[in-house]
DNA sequence: CTGATGTCGATTGTCGACAATCTGAAAATA
DNA sequence: TATTTTCAGATTGTCGACAATCGACATCAG
C-alpha cells in the first residue's frame, strides 16, 4: 500500500513489455506515459531508468529510450549464461538440496509425465493452448525450485531477470507436441534422478544439455519468423 | 563531452565505491551529493537509483540508500557465479578464441612469471604494493582477454559487474607473497595451455579450479578481518 | 531537381520548491 | 525513574516549469 510511485509505474509498464503490448523500436515517451498514468514524470522517468540499467530498454541520450530488438545472436547469449549458471546450480542442489524438496522435483516430474500423456491421447499428438501452458508452468517451477534448492539467491534473481528477458524478445507463440514435451520430460527426469542419487556431475551435465536443447528449439523458431523479414 | 549530468553522477559516486571512500551502512543523501557536485538533486537521483538497481546499495523507503555490508554467505554466492560463468567462458574461448588473441594470453602469462621472479628475489618473499598492484592488474587483463575471446558480451558484462563487487566489498588490504603468485601463475598458464590445445574441458575445469582457489583465499581474509567485530 | 541550410515544434535533461514522512530528542505523565 | 507523547528538524518523494537539444519540414541556392 506504501508502494512509491516509482515503483508502481515500474511494475505497470513492465507488465506491458511482458504483455507485447510495445513493439520492437517503439519509444517510451515519459511525458506520455506519465500523462497516461496520472503522475508526474519524475516517478516514471526513474522507473523507465531502471528498465534502462536492468537491459530491457536501451537509452538513445537527448532522443529516447526504445524497446530493444536483440538480435539472435543476443537471444543466444541469454541462453549462454542461463546454461551456465543453471548447470552449476543443478549440481550444487544435487549436493545442498533437502530431501524434502527433492521429492518435490520429483512430483513435478510426475505431472510433466501426466500432462505429456494427456498430450499423447489428443488428435494429431499436438498440445492444446491450456495443455501447452500447464507444461510451461510445470517446467519453470521445476527450474525455480532447483535453483532455489541450490541455495544462491543471487543466482536465482540473475536467471529470473534472464528468463524474463527470454520471454519478453523471444516471443514466439509455443505450441508443444508430444515429441517436444516427451523429450523436455526425459531431460527433467534424467536431472532429477540425478540429484536424487546426489551425483553432482550427472546433474550438473544433463541440466546443460537441457538448455541447450530448449536453446536451439527457440532459436529454429526464431529463425523461421524472422527468417523472411527485412534486414 | 556531451554526458548527460547523471552519467557524470553516477561514475563519480560509483568510483567513490571504489576507492573505499564511502563505509558500509553509510548513508548516501542525495542531497548532500548535490550540494558537493554543484547539481541539482535529480541527476543525482537517477545516478544513485541506478547504482541501487545494480545492488551496490539498498534503498530504504522513505529513509535513504545504504551502502550495502553483503555478508559472506551473499561474498561465496558471488564467486559461485563467477565459477559458473567464466568456467563456461574458459571453455567457449578454447573452441572460438582467435589464435592471436591466444598468443596474447600466452604473454600474459609470461608477464606473470617475471613478476613472480621478481617476488622471489625480495627480501622474505613478500611482494611490494607497486607488485601487487601489477600482479593484480595482470590478472584482470587475463580474465578480460578471455572473457572477451568467448565472445558474449552480456557475460562480460555481467562479470565486470560482480567483480567489481567482490573488489567494492571485499575491501580485503591484499598483500601478495610468493606462494600465492606462484599459485596464480600456475593456475593462468595451466588455463591458458588448454585455451592453445583447443581443450575445452580442461580450460573450463582449470578456471573453475582457480576461481574457487581465489574465493577461499579471499574469504578467509574477510573472516579473519570481522571474525573479532561485534555479533 | 538535388542538396544544403535555417527554422519550428516536440521531447528530454535539469532545476528549485513543496508536502509527506521518518528520526531523534525533549518534555510530560505515571 | 521509566514510559509515552509531542514536536521540531531533516530528508525523501513528487511536482510543474524552463532551457538545451534533436528531428522534421520547409525554404532556397546551385
Amino acid at each position: 500500500m506504501t508502494l512509491t510511485l516509482k515503483q508502481h509505474a515500474y511494475q505497470i509498464i513492465r507488465q506491458r513489455l511482458l504483455n507485447g503490448e510495445f513493439h520492437p523500436d517503439d519509444r517510451l515517451s515519459d511525458d506520455a506515459l506519465s500523462k497516461e498514468l496520472g503522475i508526474s514524470r519524475s516517478p516514471v522517468r526513474e522507473a523507465i531508468s531502471q528498465l534502462s540499467t536492468e537491459g530491457l530498454v536501451v537509452h538513445k541520450p537527448r532522443s529516447g529510450v526504445y524497446v530493444r530488438q536483440p538480435s539472435l545472436e543476443e537471444m543466444q547469449e541469454l541462453y549462454e549464461i542461463r546454461e551456465a549458471l543453471e548447470s552449476k546450480a543443478a549440481g550444487m542442489a544435487a549436493e545442498r538440496m533437502r530431501e524434502h524438496d527433492v521429492k518435490e522435483l520429483g512430483k513435478l516430474c510426475a505431472k510433466m509425465r501426466t500432462l505429456a500423456a494427456r498430450c499423447r491421447q489428443s488428435k494429431g499428438h499436438k498440445a492444446t493452448k491450456s495443455l501447452t501452458d500447464q507444461f510451461l508452468a510445470n517446467d519453470l517451477d521445476f527450474h525455480l525450485l532447483l535453483l532455489r534448492g541450490a541455495g544462491n539467491k543471487r543466482m536465482l534473481q540473475l536467471v529470473q531477470e534472464f528468463k524474463l528477458m527470454t520471454r519478453i524478445f523471444g516471443h514466439v507463440p509455443v505450441q508443444h507436441d508430444l515429441g517436444i514435451m516427451a523429450r523436455s520430460y526425459r531431460h527433467h527426469m534424467t536431472v532429477y534422478k540425478a540429484i536424487e542419487r546426489r551425483d553432482k556431475q550427472a546433474a550438473s551435465y544433463w541440466m546443460a544439455q537441457h538448455i541447450r536443447v530448449a536453446q536451439q528449439y527457440v532459436l529454429e523458431g526464431l529463425r523461421q519468423q524472422t527468417g523472411n523479414s527485412d534486414n
